[in-house]
DNA sequence: CCGGATCCTATTGGATACTG
DNA sequence: CAGTATCCAATAGGATCCGG
């Protein structure tokens, strides 16, 4: 899309024009969890060949959203300031995109960066600020995420640590935060599996995220 | 990008399979300004050859975000409250790319429905809340806009009425948005011509709507 | 093995002409 | 006016290959 003009002095045909193409607005998604490899955003984006990858870092770092930075014989892509300004972009689509979500379609996968992108969508500051900190294991289908909420602000890490709460979910962890399935039947219906801790935890983990259907 | 997936169970996924092609989003912007036929959209819309507009309205309409109405004769296209739930979106990769834009290049254009939606996006209701209400005409190249203002709460109308402050501009009434170019420095110029009413009053325009470059 | 580049095919988009 | 139909150009998809 970039080269293509939709010919219009616009604030919306400039931002598709740098970021409108098939592919490029979720590696801004990936990026916004951190910096990455090119293999790690290869993984993080199983259906992506390989030439389209690599034509998009090219093309988003012409446009300054991206870096290419050489660290230790290895290259990391990491957005500039000016791309870290695309997360209200990411957030407001992954809102409005979450109340179209049915149920998973055959061969769908949750990565750890989409379920990153996704509880930072449904975080809800105001509601965390009332509740103790809590730190939850949260593993959805291969992705596996330390979960850490302390006052208003929220961390979403790869990796293990002391928590409050660990629990495995399916992609039905979906219904749980649109507030369709209330945790307790999430528990007892199987969708979610406590693995560790206090299972009335997982209402607290409810009303930290929540997004409307 | 419509049946081609991203295999990914997420809602950005989800979003851009939706409202991720080409002109897409363009459509959608136009039609939060209001309900438009066929013929407007393809005239706020130079560029889009005809048979992309009528495949993207199909698929719009499929996915619930659009209605075709039929009134009096005509088909009517308006946007269903899921569609108007774009806003946020749209609104959001406008204030983006605005920072992003340059000089006008050639041959683009600036229409009414764009200007429309940039005047939203600017808007900054805390600041209006402020200033005493007040009408603006504003012509920026053929796109003729009525614009009130009263406390915290904006319209953008086409046609005529009774204003305090008439002027006409080029595409370069941005840098007066983005506070680049001071009012009475683009009266003085000559970017902004004022047409009606007390010049000064285009400094309360230029507080009203605002955008960071 | 990582980070791509290349090649070829399958789809989609673009320009224009045409029709109810 | 509100779209279809057609044909061509541009992009995306998939497999494979290459250099460090």
């Amino acid at each position: 899309m970039a080269a293509r003009d939709y010919g219009q002095y616009c604030g919306v045909t400039q931002a598709l024009e740098l970021v409108g193409e098939r592919w490029a607005l979720l590696i801004v998604r990936d990026l916004l969890v951190g910096p990455r490899r090119y293999g790690e955003l290869a993984a993080g984006l199983p259906r992506i060949p390989s030439n389209i990858l690599a034509a998009r870092l090219k093309d988003l770092q012409a446009a300054g959203i991206l870096r290419r930075v050489p660290r230790s014989r290895v290259i990391i892509y990491e957005l500039t300031p000016y791309g870290r300004e695309l997360e209200p972009v990411v957030l407001a689509l992954g809102a409005w995109g979450f109340k179209a979500m049915g149920d998973p379609r055959e061969g769908q996968v949750v990565t750890p960066d989409s379920m990153t992108m996704a509880l930072r969508t449904a975080f809800r500051p105001e509601v965390a600020a009332t509740l103790p900190a809590t730190a939850y294991a949260a593993r959805v289908g291969p992705a596996e995420l330390l979960v850490r909420v302390d006052g208003t602000s929220l961390d979403v890490l790869r990796g293990d640590g002391p928590v409050d709460l660990a629990f495995a979910a399916g992609p039905d962890i979906r219904r749980v935060i649109s507030g369709e399935l209330a945790p307790d039947e999430a528990i007892t219906t199987g969708v979610v599996e406590v693995l560790r801790g206090a299972p009335a935890l997982l209402g607290r983990f409810a009303s930290t995220f929540h997004l409307a259907a």
